[in-house]
DNA sequence: GTATATCCCATAAATTCCCATAAAATAATT
DNA sequence: AATTATTTTATGGGAATTTATGGGATATAC
């Protein structure tokens, strides 16, 4: 699977209809299932997407954990029950459900911003906000960050 | 992989593209993706590139940290969010983003900066200025650079 | 029956493909 | 070392394709 990268501000059309961006599409090609899964972030504003296939390794993931876990029943419950699995159209556009847009706060427009693994959408605006913040955030703290 | 050395100042032509160095693209040749990923530089007015196998490390790197995890959930958002892949055309040519030109100060030519294991792309002049500048701070603080 | 979702086609803008040419670098020859 | 030939590289521009978006017609659900 290739990585989900950079951002992309694209539209909501009167039906509610959103084209996924190409290049994440492109990502996606050697799927089985031909669309993404959505569910809402637990830690922010705006929707989780990632493929199906990385679905199934989340899944494996948790198999790992004990069956008493209380954590792991709360994180998987979210997970699995919010998740939508949702089907490109034939010009690569999807609909996404009502209550993912409420929870990102989205109305006409939507940004696709890239996560390496997967991505996220969100309001465009609550986005570079959020942006801005991680990066203030980052110039504080310095992490020592080293490639490789 | 091999090294990025040495600078090479280009032209962007009429519709934005602008060839890669061709030692550059040598540099690239054994990579599955033809083409470089860029992204903003956090502290300098540059562009930086690197090859997608260096940013797929990153990506490795991300899921072994836990989802809950602030500094590195602020780290992939820069990262990811920010890092534009581009391909080679057919002659060794890229788009570069419009937002990646302005944060660089990029009109008419650019440079590209070998970095060793990445490379940057500067405005010409704002890139000489920066290495007198660059110079001038090592003639004042002599730093204790010892080799092996 | 009404609302919702899906299929299909249309279009404008952006991007990529393809070919051409000029300049530079490398190799070959004297 | 100087000159010529050959290849590689940088750049320009027209044509074809892709992409995002809009909307009508058809199917499906409630």
């Amino acid at each position: 699977m290739s990585l989900f990268l950079s951002s992309y501000e694209n539209r909501l059309d009167t039906k509610g209809r959103i084209s996924v961006p190409a290049t994440f599409r492109a990502s996606l090609s050697s799927e089985k299932f031909a669309g993404v899964v959505l569910y809402r972030s637990f830690t922010h504003n705006c929707i989780e997407g990632l493929s199906m296939s990385r679905m199934e390794t989340l899944a494996g993931a948790t198999d790992k954990m004990g069956v008493f876990d209380g954590t792991l029943d709360d994180l998987s419950a979210m997970l699995f029950a919010d998740a939508r699995p949702l089907q490109f159209d034939v010009t690569g556009r999807i609909m996404i459900p009502a209550d993912l847009l409420a929870h990102a706060g989205i109305t006409e427009r939507a940004i696709f911003v890239g996560r390496g693994n997967g991505f996220q959408i969100w309001n465009p605006d609550a986005f570079r906000r959020a942006q801005a913040d991680a990066l203030a955030r980052l110039r504080k703290s310095r992490p020592d960050f080293k490639i490789g």
